[in-house]
DNA sequence: ATTGCTATTATGTCTATACATATTAGCGAG
DNA sequence: CTCGCTAATATGTATAGACATAATAGCAAT
């Protein structure tokens, strides 16, 4: 029959973008394309795939964000000299992250001040000399055993409604993740010996080594907030790409 | 004056993927999207912009890519309940790295041996228990100060041409960058406390905290190599989102 | 040789239309 | 009330055609 209504209109092989991204990277790594060569152009390959050159963009425009490729207007496309590698982290919320492995979440509240920070808390938040911050001292356990350490800086110009948070049935963490939006951050990771205060907090033995995490986040108008998350030893921060 | 711009969007000149993405981004950020809400479908979008289909697509795609939007088909699309945020690292070549900051680069290889690995080592490469790697341990340096220790394990079927390589000019990690393909890989943090081996290496203090990053990559066909790298005392690893 | 214009070219984006696909809502039979 | 079918619907993808934009190459004038 007739029909016009069968799906593949294209003969042999229906060509998605996905498909062409994936004949692409087989070639990048058999080295058909060498690392630095210039790849045929879209409308080129659009011809050769048997589709729109729409759909060849839409494949390379992923592998360039990959870093597989770079891409520039008039010169063409090449496979990138050095693949750049991203590793993406997930940046949860301490609570779903434990309760998503099944253990049992618990927070308290070490400490919760107001004053005017240290000049090295002044420089992250950007924040003048008199100006007061709230300060909070927090530790998360995962099944009652301690889990990490949160020192944290808010900016209260920022969050105004902060103020009347207590904090009993929610934490800081989750607090500001679901009440302040950001636009960006950014974050370090380092380690360090645990202190002895350190080493009581965590449960670990003096001098072991600690992952820690510092990560300050703003919105268009100020940082928000400045935290430091002090890991319990043998923790580890897992991806994959 | 007179207050002119009732405008309900930005009309007229541009009304690019780009400028939807930051109409949509300030919508949720006021809260006037709230999340978990719907918000209203494609083709009403397309419609109050001024614009096609697609282009709303294209944008609204970006920031479900981004964790901002979740998206369904048939049910629509939604604010994310909590926007889980992602820190993506670049993971340079180390003389990339090095030599961007001005700074000039070295490696010396400490290590080279060819033996059947330990339990831990055989588990993370997949390799069997009589199947000998490569075993290389590497200091990479900074304007001649200790920058990294690398502990590599490199499996010598995946990798076969490594034998003719005697990295007297390239360094094993930029050779296995270059010249070894592969699909994916992961990460993991963590952090340990400098042994005097270690402390020795890296020109620093016995039990001073060091930053860790085990990475394993693999290809279609096996686990091509398993690296530790323990960072020099005082290294920061730093991103943006 | 250097500068400056212009034509060329490959990617970037937008449009209008069409069909595919997943998921939900509704309805009828058991 | 539940199961199973069908219709409706929002996103996902593909297409041809068009124009925009950046960067290059070539050529001309200084």
């Amino acid at each position: 029959m007739t029909s016009s209504t069968t799906s593949s209109t294209i003969n042999g092989t229906t060509k998605t973008w996905q498909a062409i991204q994936a004949e692409v990277r087989k070639r990048i790594n058999a080295r058909l394309w060498k690392p630095g060569a210039l790849i045929p152009h879209e409308a080129d390959l659009a011809l050769e795939f048997g589709c729109a050159r729409a759909t060849v963009n839409r494949a390379l425009r992923g592998l360039a964000e990959e870093g597989l490729l770079t891409r520039q207007r008039r010169a063409g496309t090449r496979v990138a000299l050095n693949p750049v590698r991203h590793a993406r982290f997930e940046i949860p919320v301490i609570r779903s992250e434990i309760e998503g492995r099944g253990q049992s979440f618990g927070f308290a509240i070490l400490k919760r001040e107001t004053l005017v920070p240290p000049p090295d808390v002044r420089a992250r938040l950007k924040t003048g000399a008199k100006v007061a911050l709230l300060h909070l001292e927090t530790l998360y356990t995962a099944d009652g055993a301690p889990h990490v350490f949160e020192d944290r800086w808010i900016n209260l110009a920022a969050v105004p409604s902060i103020d009347e948070e207590t904090f009993v049935t929610i934490s800081p963490n989750e607090w500001l993740v679901r009440e302040v939006p950001f636009d960006g951050g950014d974050f370090t990771f380092s380690a360090l010996a645990a202190t002895s205060k350190q080493a009581a907090l965590l449960a670990c033995e003096l001098g072991q080594g600690l992952l820690v995490l510092d990560r300050s986040t703003h919105n268009a108008q100020a940082v928000v907030t400045s935290v430091r998350l002090i890991f319990h030893a043998g923790y580890r921060m897992h991806t994959q790409i």
